[in-house]
RNA sequence: UAGGGCGUAGCCAAGCGGUAAGGCAGCGGCCUUUGGCGCCGUGAUCGAGGGUUCAAAUCCUUCCGCCCUAACCA
């Protein structure tokens, strides 16, 4: 059928604040916000939602706020909001002077508590955590089925207003230890939605807090924190993920019980999943503290952090993140989908240069001894602007291992024995001999160039299949090449084959260091981070661990190898 | 079990009653001084059944599957 391709539909949730816009509401305003709780870094998941709140904000003129949902001081640092805002910042999300702290809303939040009691629709509760639980209602198993029975008043439910009022002011002044009392609202205990069974508002905790410090012992609930701070900052549409939409009926219900200044709403959008990574805090938390990776920025991890320091850039997570659309059906994306991004990305800016990880010398037997040259080199045949620059070229060079090959087999069009190859803006080699060590193994190739095949092509027209990178061996400088592969060896690590937990299925093959690479040295004075396209091997950036006298590169992503992939189908 | 949500090709995703967009992956081919890039071609009757209608992926209905919650975490 024909349709027009050029009209760009749009998901659902801009749908809905093109609506709302156009019947007037919120003052035709469109304000949106980023909540993240200061607990750990943050991840390409956490990107999709950055990157939805922020672009919706954008498209329709509005507002875009940071806010930390520091409501648990037990969990949050300060270390986490500096880690967060400079990512935040990196993925190009701009809060401009609008970075918000929950906890600047404790004094308010408090005096709306207060105004639920008065109203009588909350009450101190001298309950347990599991007590709580079980008046709720817990689901229970009756030997035949599950069944979900109502939940039952807490016997402190019908204190007076005055009593309730002097318990909750005695709470605050820390008159009570921890998890002796909580605040609750007051609203049904036999609701179908187990959130609406008098959720708890406030805990006692005799903890510091990062931001305030000593001056509370009691903390407000996320549910308790989110709508209001939510209407406190004009939300007009608060965008969150799956999990909380069994929340919004409470969410709702305070918004409705309480003297906000602002209506805000909630709607909610699926979180994504990646394979062969896991996207939870919690278990990022226990790869970094159980040093199964190197930090959170380690380059296999998908915080934001790690793959900045990978050498992914926010363009290419823009590109996949916009790529993989907004919805309410949970799903699991590809590597191959981000991997694709990025290679995209990658392409289009990298400069090339050439350099040999697994290192082979040859020699060339009829180029003059103690001679060399200067050849010009294309820095990127994507972008003209870019530019040429000269590789120096001599007798002896290295070239790739995985080039050369004894007996070859039907359709392997690098080197071999009597074979020749182009080495890429130089000269056509041809391989005379091979040196082996005492065990057999290829130590060495002796070849022989054309000299008229200057540049990589031949005045008589002949053809070569191949064309290799090479450097130097003089004028090489010396590598450490760090490459990675999948964290995991599983596509989803959260379920496990049997008898396995997720920690099981870690891939000890996702970092391979490589200390013998040469690389030309037009790359001596690169700038940590910056990126490069090796030709033929993939892409890499200069790692912060690098040294003047000691490259340091992370391989990005490896380029799409279709003789690879032609070896695997023959295997 | 209760409440909430989801189900369109291997993956993501358009579609909103008029007879299945696009991207990724795969496969085949062209091009090539990166076996890169680029280019061309190639796949579905929409979880299942029933119903309404001239016409249904789109409406109704029953069923099935999967996910979320049942924290004084967010």
């Amino acid at each position: 059928m024909e349709r027009p391709n050029d009209v760009e539909s749009r998901d659902f949730i801009r749908r809905i604040v093109a609506e709302d816009l156009a019947e007037g509401k919120n003052e035709s305003r469109v304000h949106t916000r980023w909540p993240p709780e200061p607990s750990g870094y943050i991840h390409i998941g956490h990107a999709m939602s950055i990157l939805l709140n922020y672009s919706v904000a954008q498209e329709f003129g509005g507002q875009f706020n940071l806010r930390f949902d520091d409501t648990n001081p037990l969990a949050e640092d300060t270390e986490f909001v500096e880690a967060i805002k400079r990512d935040v910042a990196w993925l190009g999300a701009d809060w401009e002077d609008r970075l918000y702290f929950a906890s600047e809303y404790f004094e308010q939040l408090y005096q709306w508590a207060v105004h639920l009691i008065q109203e009588g629709k909350a009450y101190v509760c001298d309950l347990t955590a599991e007590q709580i639980s079980e008046y709720r209602g817990t689901a229970a198993f009756d030997g035949e089925r599950t069944t979900t029975p109502p939940g039952k008043n807490s016997p402190y439910r019908d204190r007076t207003v005055e009593e309730n009022l002097d318990l909750f002011h005695r709470m605050r002044a820390g008159g009570f230890p921890d998890g002796t009392k909580t605040l609750r609202a007051k609203i049904d205990m036999t609701h179908p939605n187990l959130n609406m069974r008098d959720p708890v508002l406030y805990r006692i905790l005799h903890v510091s807090h990062h931001r305030t410090g000593d001056a509370w012992c009691i903390y407000p609930t996320y549910d308790w924190t989110h709508g209001q701070s939510d209407a406190i900052e004009g939300i007009t549409h608060s965008l969150c993920t799956l999990e909380f939409e069994n929340h919004r009926p409470l969410y709702d219900w305070f918004l409705d019980n309480l003297p906000v200044p602002h209506r805000p709403r909630q709607i909610e959008f699926a979180a994504v999943g990646i394979g062969y990574t896991v996207m939870s805090k919690r278990y990022h938390r226990q790869l970094v503290f159980g040093n199964h990776v190197h930090g959170w920025d380690d380059p296999r991890m998908p915080t934001i952090a790690g793959m900045r320091r990978r050498g992914i850039t926010p363009e290419a997570i823009r590109a996949f993140v916009k790529g993989i659309g907004v919805t309410k059906s949970e799903g699991m994306i590809e590597m191959a989908y981000l991997e694709h991004h990025i290679r995209q990305d990658l392409n289009k800016r990298s400069p090339r240069v050439m350099a040999v990880l697994n290192p082979l010398k040859v020699v060339i037997a009829n180029y003059p001894q103690g001679q060399s040259e200067s050849l010009e080199a294309i820095n990127n045949p994507e972008d003209p602007l870019a530019g040429v620059r000269s590789v120096p070229f001599s007798r002896e060079l290295y070239i790739e291992r995985e080039d050369f090959m004894e007996n070859p087999p039907k359709k392997f069009y690098r080197l071999s024995p009597g074979s020749e190859v182009r080495l890429r803006y130089a000269y056509f080699i041809r391989c005379e001999d091979v040196v082996k060590d005492a065990d057999g193994n290829v130590i060495e190739l002796r070849c022989t160039y054309d000299p008229d095949t200057r540049g990589g092509d031949a005045p008589d027209g002949r053809k070569v299949k191949a064309t290799l990178h090479w450097v130097s061996a003089p004028d090489a400088l010396r590598a450490q090449v760090r490459l990675y592969d999948h964290l995991f060896s599983v596509e989803n690590p959260h379920s496990p084959p049997e008898g396995k937990t997720w920690l099981d299925t870690l891939n000890p093959e996702s970092l391979q260091i490589r200390n013998d690479c040469w690389i030309e040295p037009s790359v001596a004075d690169a700038a940590i981070g910056s990126r490069f396209q090796f030709e033929r091997m993939g892409y890499f950036c200069l790692d912060p661990d690098s040294k003047p006298d000691g490259l340091v590169f992370n391989r990005t992503a490896t380029l799409r190898d279709a003789w690879l992939k032609a070896q695997q189908k023959a295997d």
